[in-house]
RNA sequence: GGAGAAAUGGCAGAGUGGUCGAAUGCGGCAGUCUUGAAAACUGUUGAGGGUCACACCUCCGGGGGUUCGAAUCCCUCUUUCUCCGCCA
């Protein structure tokens, strides 16, 4: 969430930049300003009311000791009334802040001032093209048919055993993912990721570290019994290491990767976009998270998508980089960048990654901060991008590497999956 | 799952109702000494709110309670350790 004091000193500006995501935040703004005067004030009323009362206790104390039991018990007489006032202060108090932290839970990340306007994903800008789409043989075949045809992706069986969304890696298939795991692993702890195995779930308290929750809870799968939510990217986990902690400014920077599987349950999407691999209720995905110092974060988020670029150009995926507009950008992030394969069969860009830099705004939920030179405690800046997700990294390798004898294998990756062809 | 013990500042560890935001040691930082370093010595060193700055307030695993007053007593939750049971 925003900072209060950051939101006080900067109105007009953080309205004008909300604006960019088409939303009007002033009256929110507004309430915010006023409800952190009002608490601001009845923090000071209660503050004092305790200190009267701190004060009074003393004096028993003294009284009692030295024997005055009289002068005692007629101070005593009189915290009656400053007990009452300092309950009501904190009740209100209390109020007033839960208010203002829902208020604040209500008003997205600043957009970065390169943002562009924008309503939906078809105002996102392009910005970078790689890589040539190749011309397939007339017989070519979107990866749902690839996966049938060559027996290595089984829908029904996931649905038999769990349901749609889940599905069955057989064979090379199977290995294949086991291949990209490893291969997206190795090129991220090459570049100074240092690698986690995490749980694959979380408590509450990571849920709104975050920012899943409260909001996008109907999105994440919760085990009721124990009151714990299946990772929907671990992001979560990972990125709720620090939270509650004060790094030093020698910390940075912070480099982490992790692969998880991931569940979303993706309530209501149905219909042609989510065939086969392009939507699933559990995918598996190797994520990179960093924490940086503010004044490094964006130089640490182009060097995200340099990174993320050179896996795709290993690949010979050809893909393009867009700059996500207002409207599409996500509610905590303030710059996001996706990367899109182009899918020759289906012939669309299907996403396989999005990075994002967070600057503050995660990190205020969090409370992750480093100590500065002057020794104060000041919120780090929290990143984040998929390197990568799995299943539309396959299916672009299915559809764009097909041929009529089979899928040619990456070269890349035949060190790790033993095999050039699949037919 | 059953029985018992514990949770205090970066770490170790005192503190069982008032003068405790908390002894002491280690670590960190600054200084003295030294050509420099080490050692020694001196000082300093938790977080949040609040203020122009002070003052002041809150925090001793989380939440609630008793009391004029709680790190200290009570309830509850969580976590850790020991023993028993079960188990990949």
């Amino acid at each position: 969430m925003l900072q209060v004091q950051f939101i006080r000193d900067n109105k007009e500006e953080v309205i004008k930049r909300l604006k960019v995501r088409n939303i009007d935040a002033s009256s929110l703004i507004g309430q915010v300003i006023v409800l952190d005067e009002e608490r601001r004030s009845l923090q000071t009323k209660l503050d004092n009311t305790l200190a009267e009362s701190n004060k009074l206790s003393k004096e028993i104390g003294a009284h009692f000791k030295s024997g005055a039991i009289d002068k005692a018990n007629a101070l005593k007489a009189q915290t009656g009334e400053l007990k009452e006032a300092s309950k009501t202060y904190n009740e209100q108090l209390n109020e007033k802040t839960e208010a203002l932290t829902a208020l604040l839970y209500q008003i997205p990340n600043v957009p970065h001032p390169s943002v562009p306007d924008g309503k939906s994903d078809e105002d996102n800008e392009e910005i970078y093209k790689e890589g040539d789409v190749p011309t397939l043989h007339g017989d070519a075949l979107p990866h749902w048919e690839l996966a049938k045809k060559y027996d290595i992706i089984d829908f029904d069986l996931g649905a038999k055993i769990t349901g749609a969304g889940f599905p069955v890696y057989k064979g090379k298939g199977a290995r294949l993912q086991r291949a990209l795991i490893a291969y997206f692993l190795d090129k991220n702890t090459q570049a100074g990721y240092k690698e986690y195995q995490v749980p694959h779930m979380v408590n509450e308290a990571s849920g709104y570290g975050t920012g899943q929750l409260p909001d996008k809870e109907g999105q994440m799968y919760h085990v009721g019994a124990d009151d714990l939510y299946l990772i929907p990217t671990a992001e979560v986990p990972v990125t709720n290491f620090f939270r509650d902690e004060i790094l030093n400014e020698a910390d940075f920077p912070i480099c982490c990767t992790a692969y998880t599987p991931c569940f979303r349950r993706e309530a209501g999407s149905y219909g042609a976009h989510v065939r086969g691999l392009n939507r699933l209720h559990q995918f598996d995905k190797v994520e990179i998270v960093r924490v940086e110092h503010p004044d490094n974060s964006y130089k640490a988020f182009d060097g995200m998508l340099e990174h993320v670029k050179e896996i795709l150009r290993e690949l010979k995926l050809p893909f393009r980089i867009l700059r996500l507009c207002g409207g599409d950008l996500t509610f905590t992030a303030a710059l996001t960048f996706d990367f899109e394969v182009y899918s020759t069969a289906q012939e669309r860009w299907l996403e396989i990654s999005s990075v994002s830099n967070f600057e503050n705004y995660q990190a205020n939920r969090l409370k992750l901060r480093y100590k500065d030179e002057n020794g104060r405690s000041v919120l780090a800046h929290t990143l984040n991008g998929s390197s990568l997700a799995l299943p539309r990294v396959l299916a672009g390798i299915l559809e764009n590497c097909q041929t009529p004898e089979g899928i040619k294998i990456p070269e890349v990756l035949v060190p790790y999956t033993g095999f050039d062809m699949i037919s």
